[in-house]
DNA sequence: TTCCATGCAAATGATTTGCAAACAG
DNA sequence: CTGTTTGCAAATCATTTGCATGGAA
């Protein structure tokens, strides 16, 4: 006899702010964080609060409905496109780039194969059964950063680069 | 002619609670947190402070001898070696595992050239004169919790995980 | 109604910093 | 002596959480 307990039944309820914060992340490209989400919205959503913009890019993520970039200067980064993707962090202004890759699945295959070959066979049926997704960091300059060239002062490295 | 204008001369004095984190941090593969090498040490050096370690932690990262691996469940994980190499972490425990491939300078290249032939040869241009080094985190079981088994519960995955 | 979502503020946790004392060169 | 390193504690900063209220189904 199998007894299913739904100890946790969270069905969602509908919510406009969910829907803003949402949209924000769907919308911009800038791989942003809660504190940039919630500047963002405030004008247009006056009764928004920091928390709510945490609680539901937290939702968020475990729906997958986004994903975790990674953590720049103690801020963690998220991505509206849950693809797995290379992305450029800038190691002057902390901006987070997408790396435009031609195909984003055949780039995580080839990543995924490289890994594979340069481990021994044994360990490599071990890995490979293993390893569930793959997060790959660039750092360098940004855009913006590389046009203003590498002499400008101002901005430090982000404190989570290597 | 040319002045060079030394502002910040910091010289290095000798420190033996200095050589002591770096000691450890040389000789564990766990990829410590600042916390981990506190306690870790505290037994054998008593007057040992949080602070103190934190404070050579970023020392030895500006001067290289040390390297950030990442941000897992909010706290920053080191590596007392500095030559860029892959790591797994533990979707499960949060452990930090070095990937053991046959030579990590190897491993980069390839890296660099799955980069490089998934870009059109413009960007790729562009982007191989910006990168200064890789990030590479894979997610899944580390070796202990591959083995204790998929049904263990207790342990939350790292929040930071994609 | 009945839960879910939110605002608000307090709590948490990792990391940084200010300051005076201890220490290396 | 002089400047660096440290202990200690307070200060920061991002993120989470408790609780009472507002809102959706």
């Amino acid at each position: 006899m199998i007894i299913i307990i739904n100890m946790i039944n969270r069905e969602r309820k509908h919510s406009a702010k969910r829907d803003a914060i949402l949209g924000v992340l769907k919308e911009t490209d800038v791989h942003p964080g809660a504190q940039w989400i919630y500047n963002r919205l405030k004008p247009s959503v006056p009764g928004l609060s920091l928390g709510t913009v945490y609680r539901n890019l937290n939702l968020f993520r475990e729906e997958g409905l986004a994903a975790l970039v990674g953590t720049v200067n103690g801020e963690e980064r998220f991505d509206g496109v849950t693809e797995s993707h290379p992305h450029l962090v800038c190691r002057r202004c902390g901006a987070v780039e997408d790396i435009a890759v031609a195909d984003p699945a055949v780039f995580e295959e080839e990543l995924a194969s490289v890994l594979a070959s340069s481990l021994g066979e044994d360990e490599n049926r071990i890995r490979e059964a293993k390893i569930d997704f793959r997060r790959t960091l660039f750092y360098g300059l940004c855009t913006n950063c590389e046009k203003a060239g590498k002499e400008t002062p101002g901005d430090e490295p982000p404190r989570d680069a290597p």
